[in-house]
DNA sequence: AGTAGTTTGTGAAAGTCTTCACAAATTATT
DNA sequence: AATAATTTGTGAAGACTTTCACAAACTACT
């Protein structure tokens, strides 16, 4: 039984197809924004964004309303209220565990300051990596994390290490009072149910190619 | 109604969420496999996948029948079908263009490997890049692209470089013959019909994880 | 050999997501 | 001021996905 909230605030679930293509619509206005255009019909934003207009419609209208029969959506205006909508107008602060290939890949990728994403610290158990600087920080032994997290307040954790330490990983990050971990190591992890785990892997994405290549050879 | 093809070969149009899946039970299996469990039931293996023992017989059941009433599945025949299904039991050739953080993290990534999936050669643009040696290849001028693919055989395309050159080496890699593009630029390519795209995007990635948080708060 | 206990494969039911289609609201034009 | 042309937001229809439930087929025990 679900009711629409009082006020402004969003309550009912929100199935995670709407809640994926958000950040799409978001880069698309960006570049819209960008380029100086300051409105934009559904049809529009759709065809740069690869969905029909009626389902940009339909997933916005989970949020309120943000457009104007007969005109559409103020670019900028639509961008503000999805760049709300998925938090992106408070700072969040990660830290990384893991500093091998990818994680040193994802500690020097530029865009996540852009959206307000600030990594904090980065840790590895490798002494070969400790006390390298890695993206401005200096990567520390990985003993040091629940420490680290007992003094300051992290929002995310990313997890870059083998599948056999993740789930240690993940405990203490959880322990520390981490609320959302982005996972790279291929396992699924155990966490409690005010944790969000967010599931990232590389293989499953690779292989899944392999597939649709494969049957495209026999059609 | 639905027939069931000829011979072996299957037509019918799988579902992706089906596809998406299968990468899964696949490392499920190997690691009971490897840990000398020689059978499983749909529970057990849908326990450890994550999914319901209904929903994994039913994946299964797009491609054939592979295990028997009152048994369950050998765990190694199970795997052996999957990575047929897959395409893993054929070697795929591939080549990276981009060798930022990101493209040196994936050349450096020896699960491909594994699976049959070799990276034949590296390309980037930027000259101080151009001569370096990543993961026991030489980082080649991207203007050699097309030549080079021009007297290999590659079936897989990976683009790491930033969104607005990514459209250019999209056309190069397709002209050159390449049927399949692993890309994680953030920007949808167009390319012919015959031509499979695999996207992947980390930042819409950590935008969900984003949300998802925000959700979790409030509720 | 017979019986009890498992477990698959599958059609049908339930649930979720996407598309359709149109009233209502607004802009643009005459 | 009135009419034509857009375009949103949304309930309902349609498509797709997941779960249920059970006959059929096999294993394991007596």
């Amino acid at each position: 039984m679900k009711k629409k909230p009082a006020a402004g605030q969003t309550a009912k679930p929100v199935p995670l197809a709407v809640i994926k293509r958000l950040p799409l619509y978001y880069a698309r206005l960006a570049s819209l924004a960008e380029a100086g255009i300051l409105r934009v019909s559904s049809s529009h934003l759709a065809r740069l964004a690869g969905v029909t207009p009626a389902q940009l419609r339909h997933d916005l209208s989970h949020f309120g309303s943000f457009g104007q029969q007969g005109y559409g959506y103020r670019t900028h205006e639509l961008q503000a209220a999805i760049g709300r909508i998925l938090g992106l107008d408070r700072s969040t602060r990660m830290v990384l565990v893991g500093a091998g290939h990818l994680g040193r890949a994802l500690a020097n990728y530029q865009g996540f300051r852009r959206r307000r994403f600030f990594l904090q610290a980065i840790f590895d158990s490798d002494p070969a990596l400790v006390g390298q600087v890695v993206a401005d920080l200096t990567v520390q032994e990985a003993s040091q994390l629940s420490d680290y997290l007992g003094h300051h307040r992290i929002e995310i954790g990313i997890i870059a290490v083998p599948a056999e330490e993740a789930q240690a990983v993940a405990d203490r990050l959880v322990a520390g009072g981490v609320k959302g971990i982005w996972n790279f190591a291929h396992l699924r992890l155990s966490v409690p149910d005010d944790v969000v785990v967010e599931q990232v892997n590389l293989t499953d994405s690779l292989l899944t190619l392999a597939f649709r290549l494969e049957e495209r050879k026999k059609a």
